[in-house]
RNA sequence: GGGCGGGUAGCUCAAUUGGCAGAGCAACGGCCUUACACGCCGUAGGUCACAGGUUCAAGCCCUGUCCCGCCUACCA
């Protein structure tokens, strides 16, 4: 901090100044703009009426702030108003104080607003500080720093602010100088940690000359050095950084850096040392005495990037770490931090802190509303993590997260965190109940039957998703991705279907592989998990086999294309797919799973039925223990039954007396006018000679196939329907 | 005043480059199938704010309108 400042001082770009800063009279402390948050109001404009010395003339004159007229030095029109151009030059009197106003002409006054006229006080108005300085106006203190009001203001000396303001308004009624009082909504200004109303205040502060700092920042974000995520918040950058004003720095609190800055009480030398300095260089007075004010937090916030690493020292840290990679934060300090660590960073170190920046949204409450101490309605994240579980926790914030500007982070996503952490808990525990005498080293010998094979592709195939996900910045999808893999992949398919290898018995070929490869998917998944869930992680990790000896450290997943398998997804596919419509069907007619059943299969595709036949009557017992299935290219289906088409593939299930024809025929029906309904939207298309010309030859293939599937479906449905009828 | 974001299932939110709208919760029906009831299986639920336009094709692109939110600004 002390060697920053210093070196700041000595290039110019930190003053000390008298300048007109936002004060809150509550904290006694000066404000920079950004603490300041402006709010319409429903307020008053009152018009009052200021005698024009030596002739029966007024100005009337609208104000939001009455009070402010005791600090008055005087009344500006627009040059170029033809209505007041005569009075330019003559003076007007301070109503009840009686104080003579030079009225001059500014090209700051906006003619149609309010009466044209403008009453300058230039120790509490921004604009007005502006007009006196370039007008050489007195300045009078209307308020003292505790918002009370100044011996200038003679016999209201001493109110609050807003006491005065309506005494004075009583007063100017009373004696006739008030003409009117409208309503009137307008901004106000209050101080983001107290709520009190800002007092724009002329008085002596610490400033850093932002200009050459923000054109420095701006040339690196159009260089691309550094990089915002979303898109939008670069803009939101550049907004800022054009239109930068001075940063007060200096705070009147009791907490903080205190400025480093002594003032000689002999020869008021300003003295800005890198040591304590024990007498002044000057004179050699050793009556010296601090500043007694502090520094904005954002300041040493700002050197954070290095000040922590070392800096001023060459410190290895900083060699390696300075510029960091990517700068994780909410887009609400974009301002306050994020470009304070830019522009310090480049002033200090020759180059940005960091290369992205990634805005996140930041956490409203279940009605979407943002949070805040005011309203009462923050949500303590420590209590959510009490109740549920970090990891639980912290899956349901990446989850959530999207590019907007507010997430609601409502109770039962983070509840579903937690059930994921606990059903990926179990998993591991089924795993490794069956992981007995299991060694990954001993090199046996494999069979990778179909689902081995599947769940292999698709976890490759996860990986490569989950890596591009996260280099872009799409967490959410990061999340969703995983959730969908090992909850409804791993667990719901996989896990069940190597169930049946795992009665196999102890060094079968077949248990070694499930044994193999659960294994190795249920660590991989871990792996690919843990930048989400780190607790959960590391822990089953260090149970599974594994290599390495921290999953925080082990190397990432990565993508082997040569175990990236369509033929095994696709044959999986179409056994999930029947098997999905057997359970289906009898999930529909009310029969459990565990009945005996016999299944009997048609396809006319020999190769689709090989797959069946490889796998379906094994496959089927992991979901229904007493189903016998019967494959053949044509089948005689009893009219009891409950029927099923999955593309080419029929599914006929009797259920002698034990069926409702009536049931079954309106629930085929009901399939059926749905695959009618998608065979003529697809009709359509093909028909439509624009179509065929113009699309994509992928998309007119991939809609020719889809007719060819849903006829045959259709035409299939329709003869179970009408054998039912 | 300027700028930005959003309006999609009952609720809270997703949807890469335009190519048949998804998830979680809630709802409904069935399961204590020895990893998990914080679970399993199944079902239902949408005129993608509104009006035009571009396109073979629009939640997505363009124009306008209506709501909601945010950032920013020295109209007293």
């Amino acid at each position: 901090m002390r060697t920053a400042f210093v070196k700041l001082y000595d290039k110019g770009l930190i003053y000390r100044d008298n300048y007109i800063i936002n004060w809150c009279p509550r904290c006694q402390t000066a404000v920079s703009d950004l603490e300041v948050e402006h709010q319409e109001e429903a307020g008053h404009f009152y018009h009052i009426r200021y005698p024009i010395q030596g002739t029966d003339e007024a100005l009337i004159i609208a104000t939001t702030r009455p009070e402010t007229m005791l600090g008055d030095t005087a009344v500006a029109v627009h040059p170029e108003d033809e209505r007041y151009q005569h009075l330019i030059g003559k003076t007007a009197v301070l109503p009840i104080v009686g104080r003579e106003l030079p009225i001059i002409g500014d090209e700051y006054v906006d003619r149609e607003f309010g009466t044209g006229a403008l009453k300058v006080t230039p120790c509490h108005d921004p604009n007005d500080f502006e007009i006196g300085i370039r007008h050489r106006l007195a300045q009078v203190y209307a308020m003292n720093k505790d918002g009370t009001m100044s011996e200038a203001t003679g016999k209201f000396r001493g109110m609050e602010r807003m006491a005065c303001r309506e005494a004075l308004v009583e007063e100017l009624k009373e004696r006739g100088f008030l003409i009117r009082i409208e309503e009137h909504s307008h901004s106000v200004g209050r101080h983001e940690r107290c709520g009190t109303v800002i007092e724009p205040f002329v008085s002596q502060q610490w400033f850093m000359r932002m200009k050459p700092l923000a054109e420095n920042a701006i040339e690196a974000a159009k260089k691309g050095e550094v990089k915002f995520i979303p898109e939008r918040e670069e803009k939101r950058f550049y907004e800022w950084m054009h239109n930068i004003r001075d940063w007060c720095l200096s705070r009147q609190i009791w907490w903080g850096h205190r400025i480093p800055v002594w003032y000689c009480q002999d020869c008021d030398e300003v003295i800005v040392p890198l040591e304590d300095p024990s007498e002044c260089p000057r004179c050699g007075s050793a009556r010296l005495e601090r500043d007694p004010d502090v520094l904005d937090t954002w300041f040493s916030s700002g050197l954070w990037p290095f000040s922590t690493m070392g800096w001023p020292d060459e410190a290895p840290l900083l060699k390696t770490f300075y510029p960091t990679s990517v700068l994780v934060t909410g887009w609400d300090i974009l301002f306050f931090w994020v470009s304070r660590m830019i522009m310090l960073g480049i002033e200090c170190m020759d180059e940005v802190p960091f290369r992205t920046v990634y805005l996140h949204p930041l956490v409203a409450d279940e009605k979407g509303q943002k949070m805040s101490k005011s309203r009462g309605n923050t949500v303590d994240p420590i209590m959510s993590m009490e109740k549920y579980g970090t990891d639980g926790f912290r899956f349901a914030l990446i989850w959530l997260v999207s590019p907007t500007i507010f997430m609601p982070l409502p109770e039962d996503r983070i509840s579903k965190g937690r059930e994921f952490a606990n059903k990926i808990w179990n998993v591991a525990r089924l795993v490794r109940m069956n992981l007995e005498g299991f060694d990954r080293d001993a090199l046996r010998p494999l069979d990778f039957n179909l689902a081995d094979r599947w769940i292999r592709s698709r976890y490759h195939r996860v990986i490569q998703e989950i890596t591009q996900g996260l280099e872009e910045f799409r967490f959410s999808e990061v999340a969703q991705t995983l959730y969908d893999f090992i909850w409804h992949e791993f667990c719901d398919w996989y896990a069940e279907l190597n169930k049946l290898r795992w009665s196999e018995e102890e060094g079968a070929i077949g248990r070694y592989t499930a044994q193999y490869v659960a294994s190795e998917m249920l660590e991989g998944s871990l792996r690919l998990l843990h930048p989400i869930m780190p607790f959960i992680t590391e822990e089953l990790w260090q149970h599974l086999p594994h290599e390495g000896e921290s999953i925080v450290i082990a190397s990432w997943p990565e993508v082997d294309e040569n175990l990236i398998d369509p033929e095994a997804e696709s044959a999986m596919q179409l056994i999930m797919d029947v098997i999905d419509a057997i359970r289906s069907s009898l999930g529909e007619l009310g029969i459990p799973a565990n009945r005996d059943v016999h299944i009997l299969i048609q396809s006319s595709d020999p190769a689709q039925r090989a797959v069946l036949e490889a796998h379906l009557p094994i496959y089927i017992r992991a979901f229904m223990r007493n189903a016998q299935v019967k494959i053949a290219e044509t089948i005689s289906a009893p009219k009891e039954a409950a029927s099923a088409v999955v593309g080419n593939v029929e599914i006929s299930i009797p259920l002698i007396g034990l069926i409702d024809i009536d049931a079954e025929r309106q629930r085929l029906t009901k399939k059926l006018n749905k695959a009618i309904q998608d065979l003529e939207r697809t009709d359509r298309m093909l028909q439509n000679p624009a179509f065929l010309e113009r699309a994509k030859p992928e998309v007119v293939e991939q809609r020719k196939n889809q007719k060819e599937e849903l006829t045959n479906e259709v035409e299939k449905l329709k003869r179970y329907v009408r054998m039912l009828e």
